[in-house]
DNA sequence: TAGAATTATCTTGTCAACAATATTTTTGTT
DNA sequence: AACAAAAATATTGTTGACAAGATAATTCTA
């Protein structure tokens, strides 16, 4: 955090245009090509990308490209995509570049168990120390959320979701805890988009939050760890990690083919 | 991982000699200085010199010196660093490079409540999913350790004590939870470190150990949960981690010295 | 002599060229 | 035409030099 640099350096420097090669893999990330940007938007951007499936898992990570598109120098490149590797958005295969990680059903199960492990201590945490303010403001996020969902603001009402748990983390106030969510935070949506099924989707999610809420200003504990178990659970069932899947995105990786 | 090479190059390139601060520096880690050595050592070399206390919380990492003693490029280095300042072992301030970092008791706690929280989670999936070869090895390790103990080789000790709360999490069989406990495993020892109070030390943990397992092969979750977490509460409970303590290495951090 | 401003030195950040490795294309053989 | 070997290309890994920033030392002023 907090590597800002005032950047925006002179775009007159009419040098290097990007080979053709770059310009074609550009438009998958789909950039107005014009200002140099920091080390931590490329890394925002990149994983943006990843989220709204623009990068389908597999998909090579050239260093060279990514630079020339996003005008930098590709030692930044090199930075984010281990940042990237390090939250297991992508794999970084030694002597042969990074690609857009495609989860396992194994390990998307495991992340699934882990944020019910870490989010029932925060939950726990939360309903012990909660008060009155921030017992509101949790109310006014599932209220937002709400809303969002009703007018069909279905990107907005994600971001919502996704403040709600993080939210929690914060009143719980513990650190560790909170890094621990953000990096589960940040793999989910990947294995989420890789194994939709059924798309109820998030729709249900809303109703959890609230009886997560009232468990916990209600200073039931149990209940509210419950109630987070049960919602993490409902949102992986919507998901079809059967074994017989055969992990869809994992045959184009296997044969190492990235299709633009 | 893996990232090894076959490296030894010849040590005969009698090329650059350290200068006299970097030598001065390299006595802080203490390495014979010969040939030139991989990245994922350096990383554990620096590692074990931060828990032996040999690099004490607040000391800077400058990148040059590290390059030149340990024969590396400062890329290398600087790879490294940035890997120890993901598992939190090094602060890393932009434009002033790398410091030991000195947890704070705020921290230490949430580490241990982390440790908790996830230890639990891996003790439950663990007691349900246990089979008699496991349970067996899993007996062993706790023997072993407890020999360790009684011939005195307290290093030993510690490392088999390690050992067996990262088998329980390989039992467990969840990579996720797997990596977190690593993560918390990697910090805690500076903790340690930092606030060790009154030296029951370790001593009392092989019990523990033992009585973890006897709940778990007999297939009493609650039970072993609540034996884990009392075991990690105990271990806290033996450092100093009262607010009045003014974090005592802090003082060294905030003036910026580092006595060689 | 104490404190502030300036200069000098040291340290990190950035960059471009080179080396090593992997991938693709071409060529030759059966 | 299909397969294997070899060359050509492309991509990642490494290195050293330079720029930007921070720290330490010096000089100047009150």
């Amino acid at each position: 955090m907090a590597l800002r640099r005032s950047g925006t350096a002179s775009p007159s420097a009419a040098g290097a245009q990007p080979t053709s090669a770059a310009r074609r893999r550009a438009s998958t990330v789909r950039k107005p090509a014009s200002a140099r940007v920091n080390e931590d938007e490329i890394y925002q951007r990149i994983y943006a990308a990843v989220l709204d499936h623009r990068l389908q898992p597999g998909t090579k990570l050239k260093e060279v490209a990514l630079a020339e598109l996003f005008r930098a120098n590709r030692n930044v490149i090199r930075k984010v995509l281990m940042r990237l590797a390090y939250n297991r958005l992508v794999a970084l295969r030694p002597n042969r570049g990074a690609v857009v990680a495609s989860p396992s059903v194994e390990e998307s199960r495991d992340l699934f168990a882990a944020r019910r492990a870490v989010e029932a201590a925060i939950v726990d945490a939360v309903t012990c120390k909660i008060a009155p303010p921030e017992a509101k403001a949790l109310r006014a996020l599932t209220a937002s959320e709400r809303d969002a969902y009703r007018r069909g603001e279905l990107r907005k009402a994600l971001k919502l979701s996704l403040k709600f748990h993080q939210q929690l983390a914060a009143i719980a106030g513990n650190g560790v805890l909170g890094e621990f969510l953000d990096q589960l935070i940040a793999r989910t949506p990947l294995v989420v988009l890789a194994y939709r099924g059924r798309g109820t989707d998030t729709a249900c999610s809303i109703d959890q939050h609230s009886q997560i809420v009232d468990a916990i200003v209600g200073s039931d504990a149990a209940k509210a760890v419950a109630a987070m178990t049960s919602h993490l659970q409902s949102l992986e069932d919507q998901l079809d990690l059967n074994d017989n899947a055969e992990t869809p995105t994992d045959l184009g990786t296997l044969f190492d083919v990235d299709e633009d």
